[in-house]
DNA sequence: TGTTTTTTGTACTGATCCGCACAATAATGA
DNA sequence: TCATTATTGTGCGGATCAGTACAAAAAACA
């Protein structure tokens, strides 16, 4: 966790007061609540605990800082993917978990509920951002092909049709998704968003007789 | 249309130089390809054609302008919704039609796909303001009703199964919509997105034998 | 102790922001 | 022709913005 214990004394000017990857996520969550737009680098600092000169060292400018913040994200996004849709060995089971997961994540933000960063900030810059778009469009292929994959190993199982187009059905189960991500900071229930999360497994992967 | 010529003259003061509703299309579409921070009035102005002082008498400070071309964009959708969503009687057609009608409306803006206004752009201001927040919860709750209405309707005529669930159903079918503004503002293509729009019907409303 | 190296904190810059004051303009009514 | 009414256009003002220059501070090294 900390790269700087292990060496107790090498580097020579004066010691950073902040750890890096903590003020990343402070500043993720920063911009998460507020948009890209409308955060600004004085709010970034006092999330972060750093001053102006030290963002711009550590990270470059406002869009640096915040596609770095959305690199951040999609990192642990595809820890997700591999941690809970490979839990459990029934796809309906691991797709419902998956979902679970995301909706934890998308209610519970230090100021209620804030649904996806990438998906409810990245996108309103994206028309006029193509470096933002770019990301964002990896961040949504992923989740496709993350989940196309589980579905493909519930299909080699032979818990999902063999005829299916195991692609499509990823894209539909995405969409859910993005939709849980956009209701959920429309301020939707969590029984709500629940309920949508089950009707795409039930379709998705219908209990075989 | 021109509520100006039925009366010739009776208003007193110097004409106004604009016209009220296209000039909130206007705003609404300088909203939509910026989002609501980044687009500054100065932006409004020149796209309206107004100058700063007539855009605060006829519509209020820059929120109020924004809620108004919410409204503005709401009110369109709902005439999409009942003309695309009941200009089929088959429910599976209608539902494609509307996918249809939905992604030439994402894919084609001024400069390029844009996604949905409301969803790729009300978003990112919900989680800080509570009025863009309602707003955009109304927008979702419509177009879940104006779905589940359709599903009702075709369930009544044997198209989709007596037992089904129409309300999550349509949750669903609204999902996909959802993630096709998202996606579309992303810069994925139509061939992709019309084959999501697809094997979403197909499983919504699967065809009887 | 003094030099070197790196980060911190203050303060500044030029630009842009939103909102509005105020006078000029263009219509009606008398 | 002159008063009244409403909109237009210029331009201001206070606030905030992103980014940076510069000196003080805190460490290692010699």
């Amino acid at each position: 966790m900390s790269e700087k214990a292990h060496a107790p004394s090498k580097i020579r000017g004066r010691p950073k007061s902040y750890d890096p990857d903590r003020a990343l996520w402070a500043a993720l969550e920063q911009f998460w609540g507020g948009g890209y737009a409308a955060t600004s680098l004085d709010a970034l600092a006092a999330s972060t605990g750093m001053n102006r000169p030290s963002l711009y060292a550590a990270f470059g400018d406002k869009k640096a800082l915040y596609l770095k913040a959305l690199a951040r994200f999609t990192e642990e996004m595809r820890m997700a993917l591999g941690r809970d849709l490979y839990g459990n060995d029934d796809v309906s089971a691991a797709l419902n978990q998956f979902y679970a997961g995301a909706l934890d994540f998308y209610l519970t933000g230090p100021d209620g509920p804030r649904g996806c960063f990438a998906i409810c900030t990245a996108t309103a810059e994206a028309a006029n951002d193509a470096d933002i778009r770019a990301s964002l469009e990896i961040i949504l292929k992923e989740i496709d092909e993350g989940i196309e994959a589980r579905l493909k190993q519930a299909q080699s199982l032979g818990q999902i049709d063999a005829d299916a187009d195991t692609g499509a059905l990823a894209q539909l189960a995405a969409a859910t998704l993005h939709s849980l991500a956009v209701r959920s900071r429309a301020g939707e229930s969590r029984k709500t968003l629940e309920a949508l999360a089950f009707q795409t497994v039930k379709l998705i992967a219908p209990k075989r007789k």
